[in-house]
DNA sequence: GTCTATAATAAGATAGAC
DNA sequence: GTCTATCTTATTATAGAC
């Protein structure tokens, strides 16, 4: 196999230290001097460092958006006029992601921890640019789910999708953390497992009852702010 | 209500700082201006900035941790020699999380922000920190489902818990970027509704069948790296 | 404890030869 | 397209007067 062109290995070493160093922590010294090229080569191909982060989640971001997009047109054409099953949409949603993830051959795993941990990024330049790129899928989805589920109230499905893109973000991100900090050996697993283990956890987190305000146990109290002087 | 001391008006300045723009997006010098103080007294006050974030973190994460633990305590006390209910294991950690949160009049709000937003931090330092923090919390808690669910495998357990976890740090930082993509507009709600809401969601995944790899459907097929050329 | 001034370093970006 | 050398700016950290 020939060396990639220098575009793509800067495109490789880039994604692989953004996930570990995140975008500031990792400076283009360091991604040319990882991708085998000249600092001066980032500014070539790209123009800018900002330019280069677009670059890097536009080349992956866009193929899986497709492919979400293209899993739902096909539930719609199946379904005629009959309702959608949500199980369905939400396959199509978060089964497309976790088929990426499962690909550590291409760096579909790399990119899929990156986008992961961006979701919440503070970075404005990132979020929006997330945003724009993200709006059609969101706008797709939740409309099919709010024609799915007309009797559950559209505020309660958004919340609830919310969460499931939160579970999904820590389940990218991987579960060694947990291991690490409970002082629990671990083990490497199938990968494979990972899509039935989720799918599961949301599908039941999204059929959950409807709250009731009423019956729910309230916090347990405890000071805040012992100690604490916060300027409010 | 006298002016807060320095000390105090930094960490309160570098909280709200740096669930805006990051750690490192943030620059002690913005930090020193917010707080109306000097540059130098970072340095006078903490030694560097990265023990300036410790010490963000550590004035609220202790309150959380020790209230989660007094909580878990009292459930087990209750109970004597009777299994605890999940739910309540559930409700005494995530339950406590929610109840600072709801805490915008001392910060606790923008804390809980920051330190959701935090869990997945490519900070080595930061990351190594929290890992430390939650060591007792994470051991005991884990403990406490892995007794209330014998019959379930303690690996699906750390993973529902995991999901849950990212569940609630997305819960955390809030709904309004799901109603920017989706291109609708974004209501204030009551913040109280968020807890039996997240709950009702968390329980939900936590009692969902555990997956049968099998019966799940495979992924769709797509071509991942249609027109990408990763390294590999 | 607080301040000014400055040191020491690292960053993104660019000019211009090849 | 690639390279070296350099500019400009921003950062953390510190020395030393008050």
């Amino acid at each position: 196999m020939p060396q990639p062109e220098t575009r793509d290995r800067i495109l490789d070493a880039a994604e692989a230290l953004f996930v570990e160093h995140g975008f500031e922590g990792t400076s283009m010294r360091v991604i040319t001097r990882s991708a085998q090229a000249n600092l001066a080569a980032v500014n070539y191909h790209f123009g800018s460092k900002d330019a280069l982060i677009q670059a890097v989640f536009r080349r992956r971001l866009t193929a899986l958006n497709e492919a979400r997009l293209a899993a739902l047109d096909q539930l719609e054409a199946q379904a005629g006029d009959a309702a959608l099953k949500p199980s369905r949409i939400v396959f199509a949603f978060f089964g497309t992601a976790l088929a990426m993830a499962a690909d550590t051959e291409h760096g579909g795993a790399t990119f899929m921890r990156l986008l992961s941990r961006t979701y919440n990024e503070p970075n404005a330049f990132v979020r929006q640019f997330l945003a724009e790129e993200y709006a059609e899928v969101m706008d797709r989805f939740l409309g099919a789910l709010f024609r799915a589920l007309p009797e559950v109230p559209r505020t309660e499905i958004m919340w609830r999708f919310h969460f499931m893109m939160g579970a999904m973000s820590f389940a990218m991100a991987g579960i060694e953390s947990v291991h690490a900090m409970a002082g629990l050996p671990y083990e490497d697993e199938d990968p494979a497992r990972l899509l039935p283990r989720l799918m599961s956890f949301l599908l039941g987190g999204l059929r959950a009852p409807l709250a009731d305000l009423a019956e729910t146990p309230r916090p347990m109290m405890f000071d805040v702010h012992d100690g604490i002087h916060g300027a409010g």
